[in-house]
DNA sequence: GAGTTTGAAACT
DNA sequence: CAGTTTCAAACTC
């Protein structure tokens, strides 16, 4: 997956992200034949796959790099989830082992495979580990139509919750994360559903929004049948929408029956980026809104709610400020789970992600039960995205894992300019390698894809400050590898994993690119919101050094990192999106507000700054920085310009001026340099910045003349490349294999036969005179050169 | 590019 | 809060 910069979030839906939609259902088991100790019971959970698309996604950790694959990781592998493949997809779930073919369901913890009638094969072992996580790699090319499953994978399903992560269309994997619950293997039930209080959410993409909403009385899903009737679709279908279902059925021996369906719908196109997603009405009552016809924002529902076990289970949970409205939000926990810690989850709770989304990225805690193939995991960085959509709202979430041992993650929030990054101490080694490693695809294609890293439960909430100010945001091209560069980037926020009572009750002031880690010893979860390019610059350097918590040394400075040299593409989108100017900053380490990267929240990238601390790292100085900026003044990192709430004559100077000598007419002054009046607060002395100033419509005049002449040179210059390129256009003739139009081209066969006459002529007319050799080959050399002057002067003239 | 000026930030 | 110092950007040469 690629990474995306901020910008593009508000168009990233439709750009990038595919339509996915993947609803879970936890009901509660009507009867439990084998009742589980606990409430919650582990159930067995029927994994319905209703696909309409033919292509398979594949539950493998292992799975080829042409299939998708699916993986999922949950603690307990004995106990096997059926899953029921309604139309030709095939899901295959093995546990921790892959399997290409599909199989019948077996009871015992074997790998199951999920097939789905589809055209395209999946073959996918999934481990039902520690990780919870379900990997799904599209696929580009479906090779082999796929029997049905009649064997009905089995999902162990011991969480209730389901965490869904969206995939990238570039081939990048999908990861679904499974909670773990309390329920044991041996509590698991068979098919046999009875649902009692089945709970749905739906999430639905409907116009790169996405709505997730609870569905009571969802109806169960029979696997067997299912599978039964289910139809190969054929591969020829281009598009296809892919909608998983799946049922979990748990039987607890006091609860009430619960069902547990998750329904996944995901819109394909074989061939990428326009997927239409429709939500097919196969899963009726469940789909709330259909995916937006055109490249559609992947959505990811989480629900989990019913459990108790779940929630009694530590989960990491983000809560964003609903008092700021940030339309995109997008979270990485990457909190490293103690080896023994059953259950990485991500619980995102409805109400805190109403109308906004997150994203939640987990890893495996168990290490041994993480996926078999665990030697690619490193290597493979796959992109995670994940929406959360609150009713009403549309928002989706980004999230991008950087790989490397030192994991960082990287959020992208659309619409705001946060970028988090979640840096996570490589603390269990076994387990870190895992599940995300089957996307070898998404490996191989997009160098820079982010491992999924694990995360321990998250302990804090953590609000999520929208960028306040707003400011024109300069959309990228869509590449392949799109990314959106904020033109100014302003991250805030921050959300430190540890806590840090100091710095909470203003984390709305926190400063863009702020960096929270846990304390030394405490933790080693952090949160950081990086800019914009600086993320970009992660990204494309694909990997990515962290130091959080000296958990782990960084081989390479992150400051060095950024300092990278940009390819072309970045460079490019960097002259436009990084306005700001590299700080030279000697004395204060870039941590204090004289540096105006830290004041706008920036990490340090391409400055010429000495001993600088402003970046990853060194977040626990920088974070002391922030606190310490803070502490001084809550409003230190709070832009200074007012934003007019009418146009321009509304922003003014926060705290004004207090200049002496520069007439307020000199970048000396803040008002000035914001381009705006001084205004009553201000303190300066002798101003000369106000409306009436004859020296300020002087200067601004010149500015104005400046600009224009500026602006004028640039046409010229565009106009004169663009003469010059259709003349060389028109004067070209086409090469029928589209090669380029290079000068000799004007030489076409009449021009050269021509000339060849020419020359012949004057040897004719030579030999006739009976002038020496020596003349003779003079006089023909002329006549070339003329004949070479004449294509030349005909050239240009066309 | 070096040196000066300037005013915000930091400090007392 | 006021005065002073520090700092880095803006500016000048």
């Amino acid at each position: 997956m690629d990474v995306v910069p901020s910008e593009l979030n508000s168009i990233l839906p439709d750009e990038i992200m595919d339509t996915e939609a993947i609803v879970m259902e936890d009901s509660l088991p009507v009867a439990s034949p084998a009742p589980a100790p606990s409430g919650v019971d582990a159930t067995e959970t029927s994994v319905s796959m209703e696909t309409e698309v033919p292509e398979i996604f594949s539950l493998c950790s292992t799975a080829t790099s042409t299939q998708m694959t699916l993986a999922l990781t949950t603690p307990t592998t004995t106990d096997s989830v059926p899953c029921t493949m309604n139309s030709g997809t095939q899901l295959l779930l093995t546990p921790s082992v892959s399997s290409s073919q599909c199989h019948t369901p077996a009871p015992a913890p074997k790998p199951t495979t999920l097939v789905a009638g589809g055209l395209q094969k999946l073959s996918a072992p999934f481990t039902l580990s520690a990780n919870h996580q379900l990997i799904l790699n599209k696929v580009g090319s479906s090779s082999g139509v796929d029997a049905k499953s009649h064997g009905t994978p089995l999902l162990k399903h011991e969480g209730q919750k389901l965490v869904v992560t969206t995939i990238s269309k570039g081939g990048q994997p999908i990861v679904l994360t499974l909670p773990h619950t309390a329920a044991k293997p041996g509590t698991v039930v068979r098919t046999g559903d009875a649902t009692v209080q089945p709970q749905q959410f739906k999430v639905v993409a409907i116009g790169g929004r996405t709505e997730l909403k609870p569905v009571v009385g969802v109806q169960t899903v029979s696997t067997a049948s299912q599978l039964g009737s289910s139809s190969p679709q054929t591969a020829s279908q281009n598009q296809q929408l892919k909608t998983v279902q799946i049922t979990k059925k748990t039987v607890a021996s006091t609860a009430g029956p619960m069902v547990t369906k998750f329904i996944i719908t995901k819109a394909l196109s074989s061939k990428g980026l326009s997927s239409q997603t429709s939500v097919s009405p196969v899963l009726t009552g469940r789909v709330l809104g259909q995916g937006t016809p055109v490249t559609p924002p992947r959505t990811i529902a989480i629900a989990d709610t019913l459990n108790s076990a779940s929630q009694s289970v530590p989960t990491s949970k983000v809560a964003i400020s609903p008092l700021m409205s940030p339309s995109k939000l997008t979270v990485v926990s990457m909190a490293s789970p103690s080896p023994g810690s059953p259950q990485k989850t991500v619980s995102l709770p409805l109400s805190v992600a109403l109308g906004q989304q997150i994203l939640a990225v987990q890893q495996p805690t168990s290490p041994a039960k993480a996926a078999p193939n665990q030697s690619t995991s490193q290597t493979v960085k796959p992109v995670q995205t994940v929406a959360v959509g609150g009713v009403g709202t549309s928002q989706f979430k980004t999230i991008f894992p950087l790989a490397a041992t030192p994991s960082v993650q990287q959020i992208q929030v659309p619409g705001s300019r946060f970028h988090y990054v979640r840096l996570v101490t490589a603390t269990t080694a076994s387990g870190t390698a895992h599940n995300s490693s089957p996307s070898i695809n998404s490996a191989s294609s997009q160098p820079a894809k982010p491992l999924v890293v694990n995360t321990a439960p998250m302990r804090m909430s953590v609000p999520i400050v929208p960028a306040q100010t707003v400011k024109q945001v300069v959309p990228k091209p869509l590449n392949s590898t799109a990314q959106v560069v904020p033109t100014q980037t302003q991250q805030r926020l921050i959300m430190p994993a540890t806590p840090l009572p100091q710095i909470q009750p203003n984390l709305t002031n926190l400063p863009p690119g702020t960096v929270l880690t846990s304390a030394p010893g405490v933790g080693n979860v952090g949160y950081a919101v990086l800019p914009a390019q600086y993320v970009t610059q992660l990204q494309q350097s694909s990997f990515v050094t962290l130091a959080s918590s000296a958990s782990y040394s960084t081989t390479t400075g992150i400051q060095t990192q950024a300092r990278m040299p940009l390819n072309g593409t970045l460079s490019v989108s960097e002259s436009t999106t990084r306005p700001r100017k590299p700080c030279n900053c000697t004395k204060s380490q870039c941590l204090k507000l004289y540096c105006d990267c830290f004041a706008n929240g920036e990490f340090c990238s391409n400055c010429n700054c000495t001993n600088c601390f402003n970046n990853l790292e060194h977040e626990s100085e920088r974070l002391k920085a922030i606190k310490a900026c803070l502490d001084r003044n809550p409003e230190a990192f709070k832009p200074k310009i007012g934003k007019g709430k009418e146009g321009e004559s509304d922003r003014r100077h926060s705290k004004g001026c207090n200049c002496k000598r520069s007439g307020c007419l000199k970048n000396y002054c803040e008002c000035y340099e914001a381009k705006i009046m001084c205004s009553s607060i201000c303190k300066c002395v002798g101003c000369k910045n106000f409306e009436e100033s004859p020296e300020r419509k002087t200067l601004m005049h010149l500015a104005d003349a400046a600009e224009v002449r500026v602006q004028q040179q640039t046409a010229a210059k565009t106009k004169l490349s663009s003469q010059i390129s259709d003349l060389l256009t028109r004067t070209t003739p086409a090469l029928p294999c589209g090669g380029g139009r290079l000068p000799y081209t004007f030489v076409t066969k009449e021009v050269a036969e021509a000339t060849c006459d020419c020359l012949m002529e004057q040897a004719e007319q030579a030999e006739l005179s009976s002038q020496p050799q020596a003349v003779a080959e003079r006089v023909i050399l002329e006549e070339f050169g003329r004949c070479l002057m004449r294509i030349i002067s005909s050239a240009g003239g066309v």
